[in-house]
DNA sequence: GACCAGGCACATC
DNA sequence: GATGTGCATGGT
Protein backbone atom coordinates (compact mmCIF):
# COMPACT_ATOMS: atom_id res chain seq x y z
CA UNK A 1 0.00 0.00 0.00
CA UNK A 2 1.59 3.19 -0.78
CA UNK A 3 2.05 6.08 1.03
CA UNK A 4 -0.58 8.96 0.95
CA UNK A 5 1.90 11.03 0.03
CA UNK A 6 2.57 8.98 -3.17
CA UNK A 7 -0.60 8.49 -3.98
CA UNK A 8 -1.20 11.90 -4.11
CA UNK A 9 1.91 12.72 -6.32
CA UNK A 10 0.89 9.85 -8.58
CA UNK A 11 -2.86 11.25 -9.55
CA UNK A 12 -1.09 14.36 -9.58
CA UNK A 13 1.49 12.99 -12.40
CA UNK A 14 -1.75 10.98 -14.02
CA UNK A 15 -3.47 14.41 -14.37
CA UNK A 16 -0.75 16.41 -15.80
CA UNK A 17 0.03 13.55 -18.28
CA UNK A 18 -3.21 13.69 -19.25
CA UNK A 19 -4.04 17.19 -19.19
CA UNK A 20 -0.64 19.10 -19.30
CA UNK A 21 -0.64 22.48 -17.64
CA UNK A 22 -3.63 24.34 -16.42
CA UNK A 23 -2.64 27.96 -16.27
CA UNK A 24 -5.20 29.26 -13.54
CA UNK A 25 -6.38 31.20 -12.57
CA UNK A 26 -8.35 32.94 -15.88
CA UNK A 27 -8.55 36.63 -14.57
CA UNK A 28 -5.93 39.19 -15.43
CA UNK A 29 -5.74 41.02 -12.23
CA UNK A 30 -6.05 39.57 -8.83
CA UNK A 31 -9.42 41.89 -8.35
CA UNK A 32 -10.63 40.00 -11.33
CA UNK A 33 -9.72 36.75 -10.05
CA UNK A 34 -11.42 37.40 -6.23
CA UNK A 35 -14.57 38.43 -8.37
CA UNK A 36 -14.74 34.85 -10.37
CA UNK A 37 -13.68 32.94 -6.68
CA UNK A 38 -17.08 35.13 -5.38
CA UNK A 39 -18.91 34.53 -8.49
CA UNK A 40 -18.51 30.94 -8.76
CA UNK A 41 -19.99 29.62 -5.74
CA UNK A 42 -21.91 26.75 -6.34
CA UNK A 43 -22.00 28.10 -10.52
CA UNK A 44 -21.08 26.61 -13.92
CA UNK A 45 -18.00 28.88 -14.81
CA UNK A 46 -19.59 29.91 -18.11
CA UNK A 47 -22.43 31.84 -16.40
CA UNK A 48 -19.28 33.60 -14.76
CA UNK A 49 -18.16 34.67 -17.33
CA UNK A 50 -20.97 36.12 -18.34
CA UNK A 51 -21.11 38.26 -15.56
CA UNK A 52 -17.56 38.86 -15.53
CA UNK A 53 -17.97 40.55 -19.32
CA UNK A 54 -20.82 42.71 -18.25
CA UNK A 55 -18.49 44.13 -15.02
CA UNK A 56 -15.97 44.86 -18.14
CA UNK A 57 -18.22 45.85 -20.19
CA UNK A 58 -19.36 48.53 -18.00
CA UNK A 59 -15.80 49.70 -16.74
CA UNK A 60 -16.25 48.02 -13.47
CA UNK A 61 -13.24 45.48 -12.97
CA UNK A 62 -12.04 47.70 -10.48
CA UNK A 63 -12.40 47.81 -6.61
CA UNK A 64 -13.23 51.24 -6.31
CA UNK A 65 -15.42 51.77 -9.36
CA UNK A 66 -17.45 48.39 -8.25
CA UNK A 67 -17.83 50.10 -4.93
CA UNK A 68 -19.18 53.26 -5.93
CA UNK A 69 -22.43 51.46 -8.08
CA UNK A 70 -25.50 50.75 -6.48
CA UNK A 71 -26.29 47.05 -5.46
CA UNK A 72 -29.10 47.02 -7.43
CA UNK A 73 -26.98 47.88 -10.60
CA UNK A 74 -24.56 45.42 -9.18
CA UNK A 75 -26.66 42.87 -9.29
CA UNK A 76 -28.37 43.35 -12.59
CA UNK A 77 -24.63 43.35 -14.27
CA UNK A 78 -24.37 39.60 -12.67
CA UNK A 79 -27.38 38.48 -13.07
CA UNK A 80 -25.78 35.77 -15.85
CA UNK A 81 -23.63 34.37 -13.00
CA UNK A 82 -26.83 32.95 -10.81
CA UNK A 83 -27.94 33.92 -7.07
CA UNK A 84 -27.34 37.57 -8.23
CA UNK A 85 -29.23 39.68 -5.74
CA UNK A 86 -26.87 37.57 -2.82
CA UNK A 87 -23.65 37.47 -5.09
CA UNK A 88 -24.15 41.38 -4.94
CA UNK A 89 -24.22 41.95 -0.88
CA UNK A 90 -21.41 39.51 -0.60
CA UNK A 91 -19.25 41.46 -3.49
CA UNK A 92 -19.88 44.45 -1.55
CA UNK A 93 -18.69 43.25 1.30
CA UNK A 94 -15.44 41.70 -0.10
CA UNK A 95 -15.17 45.68 -1.26
CA UNK A 96 -15.94 46.86 2.29
CA UNK A 97 -13.43 44.81 3.86
CA UNK A 98 -10.76 45.67 1.04
CA UNK A 99 -11.17 49.59 1.19
CA UNK A 100 -11.09 48.83 5.41
CA UNK A 101 -8.23 46.82 4.92
CA UNK A 102 -6.20 48.01 2.31
CA UNK A 103 -7.63 51.01 0.69
CA UNK A 104 -8.12 48.93 -2.68
CA UNK A 105 -4.79 47.94 -2.62
CA UNK A 106 -4.15 44.29 -3.49
CA UNK A 107 -0.55 44.56 -3.57
CA UNK A 108 -0.39 45.65 0.30
CA UNK A 109 -2.89 43.06 1.09
CA UNK A 110 -0.62 40.37 0.18
CA UNK A 111 2.05 41.52 2.57
CA UNK A 112 0.09 40.22 5.11
CA UNK A 113 0.80 37.14 7.04
CA UNK A 114 -1.11 33.89 5.44
CA UNK A 115 -3.20 32.39 8.61
CA UNK A 116 -3.72 36.02 9.79
CA UNK A 117 -5.58 37.08 6.10
CA UNK A 118 -7.30 33.92 6.30
CA UNK A 119 -8.51 34.77 9.55
CA UNK A 120 -9.76 37.59 8.20
CA UNK A 121 -11.27 36.94 4.84
CA UNK A 122 -12.90 34.18 6.54
CA UNK A 123 -14.85 36.80 9.16
CA UNK A 124 -16.10 38.22 5.55
CA UNK A 125 -19.91 37.46 5.18
CA UNK A 126 -20.00 35.65 1.91
CA UNK A 127 -16.71 34.36 2.20
CA UNK A 128 -15.93 30.87 3.13
CA UNK A 129 -13.13 28.70 3.18
CA UNK A 130 -13.13 27.59 -0.62
CA UNK A 131 -13.70 30.95 -1.65
CA UNK A 132 -10.96 32.34 0.94
CA UNK A 133 -8.28 29.64 -0.30
CA UNK A 134 -8.96 30.57 -3.62
CA UNK A 135 -8.57 34.00 -3.32
CA UNK A 136 -5.11 33.26 -1.06
CA UNK A 137 -3.82 31.26 -3.58
CA UNK A 138 -4.73 32.23 -7.21
CA UNK A 139 -4.98 36.25 -6.12
CA UNK A 140 -2.76 36.40 -3.76
CA UNK A 141 -0.32 33.80 -4.56
CA UNK A 142 -0.27 32.10 -1.06
CA UNK A 143 0.82 28.49 -0.47
CA UNK A 144 -3.25 27.12 0.42
CA UNK A 145 -4.51 23.98 -0.80
CA UNK A 146 -8.14 24.68 -2.48
CA UNK A 147 -10.45 22.09 -1.53
CA UNK A 148 -13.31 21.43 -3.12
CA UNK A 149 -16.18 18.88 -3.90
CA UNK A 150 -14.86 16.84 -6.02
CA UNK A 151 -11.01 17.26 -4.00
CA UNK A 152 -13.47 15.52 -1.07
CA UNK A 153 -15.00 12.85 -3.35
CA UNK A 154 -11.46 11.62 -5.25
CA UNK A 155 -10.40 11.46 -1.84
CA UNK A 156 -13.25 9.68 -0.64
CA UNK A 157 -13.15 7.47 -3.65
CA UNK A 158 -9.58 6.37 -2.73
CA UNK A 159 -9.31 5.98 0.70
CA UNK A 160 -7.43 8.79 2.21
CA UNK A 161 -9.65 10.29 4.12
CA UNK A 162 -13.25 9.17 6.03
CA UNK A 163 -16.68 9.78 4.92
CA UNK A 164 -17.62 12.44 7.08
CA UNK A 165 -13.92 14.40 6.88
CA UNK A 166 -14.57 18.18 7.16
CA UNK A 167 -12.42 20.69 4.78
CA UNK A 168 -9.38 20.90 7.22
CA UNK A 169 -8.90 17.57 7.27
CA UNK A 170 -8.97 17.21 3.16
CA UNK A 171 -6.97 19.95 2.89
CA UNK A 172 -4.43 18.71 5.76
CA UNK A 173 -3.78 15.78 3.74
CA UNK A 174 -2.53 17.49 1.03
CA UNK A 175 -0.75 19.83 2.90
CA UNK A 176 1.32 17.88 4.98
CA UNK A 177 1.91 15.60 2.20
CA UNK A 178 2.98 17.70 -0.23
CA UNK A 179 6.41 20.36 -0.14
CA UNK A 180 4.80 24.00 0.30
CA UNK A 181 4.52 25.14 -3.36
CA UNK A 182 2.22 27.62 -4.62
CA UNK A 183 2.74 26.37 -8.64
CA UNK A 184 1.91 22.56 -7.17
CA UNK A 185 -0.88 23.57 -5.20
CA UNK A 186 -2.36 25.76 -8.07
CA UNK A 187 -1.84 23.58 -10.87
CA UNK A 188 -3.01 20.52 -8.53
CA UNK A 189 -6.55 22.23 -7.89
CA UNK A 190 -6.90 23.04 -11.04
CA UNK A 191 -6.02 19.24 -12.22
CA UNK A 192 -8.71 18.08 -10.18
CA UNK A 193 -11.41 20.63 -11.51
CA UNK A 194 -10.73 20.30 -14.90
CA UNK A 195 -10.62 16.24 -14.97
CA UNK A 196 -14.03 16.12 -13.26
CA UNK A 197 -15.32 18.81 -16.31
CA UNK A 198 -13.68 16.73 -19.13
CA UNK A 199 -13.93 13.51 -18.30
CA UNK A 200 -16.57 12.87 -15.80
CA UNK A 201 -19.43 14.59 -17.46
CA UNK A 202 -21.90 12.59 -19.35
CA UNK A 203 -21.27 14.17 -22.71
CA UNK A 204 -17.81 13.71 -22.12
CA UNK A 205 -15.70 10.04 -22.35
CA UNK A 206 -16.89 7.38 -19.71
CA UNK A 207 -15.60 7.34 -16.62
CA UNK A 208 -13.53 4.71 -16.52
CA UNK A 209 -11.61 6.60 -18.73
CA UNK A 210 -10.55 8.93 -16.43
CA UNK A 211 -7.16 9.32 -15.42
CA UNK A 212 -8.40 8.91 -11.61
CA UNK A 213 -10.43 6.76 -11.67
CA UNK A 214 -12.64 5.61 -9.75
CA UNK A 215 -13.15 9.45 -9.36
CA UNK A 216 -16.82 10.82 -9.88
C1' DG B 1 -38.39 18.85 -17.36
C1' DA B 2 -35.01 17.15 -14.15
C1' DC B 3 -30.47 17.68 -12.88
C1' DC B 4 -26.15 19.96 -12.30
C1' DA B 5 -22.62 23.72 -11.51
C1' DG B 6 -15.23 25.31 -8.72
C1' DG B 7 -20.69 27.54 -1.70
C1' DC B 8 -22.40 29.93 2.05
C1' DA B 9 -25.28 31.51 5.86
C1' DC B 10 -28.91 30.72 8.68
C1' DA B 11 -32.95 28.25 10.93
C1' DT B 12 -34.32 24.46 13.38
C1' DC B 13 -34.09 20.43 16.02
C1' DG C 1 -23.32 19.48 16.41
C1' DA C 2 -25.94 17.58 12.57
C1' DT C 3 -29.28 18.34 9.09
C1' DG C 4 -32.26 21.08 5.95
C1' DT C 5 -33.22 25.12 3.14
C1' DG C 6 -32.93 29.43 0.29
C1' DC C 7 -30.42 31.59 -3.09
C1' DA C 8 -31.03 31.64 -9.43
C1' DT C 9 -29.01 31.32 -13.94
C1' DG C 10 -27.97 28.64 -18.16
C1' DG C 11 -26.35 24.17 -20.25
C1' DT C 12 -27.08 19.12 -20.94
Amino acid sequence: MPSRRVQLLNFYDALMTALGPSHWWPGETPFEVTVGAILTQNTNWTNVERAIVNLKAAGLMDPAALYAVPEAHLAELIRPAGYYRLKAARLRNFLRFLRRECGFDFSALAERETSDLREALLAVKGVGQETADSILLYALNKPVFVVDAYTRRLCNRHGLVAEEADYREVQELFMDCLEEDVNLFNEYHALIVRTAKEWCRKTRPRCSECPLEPFL
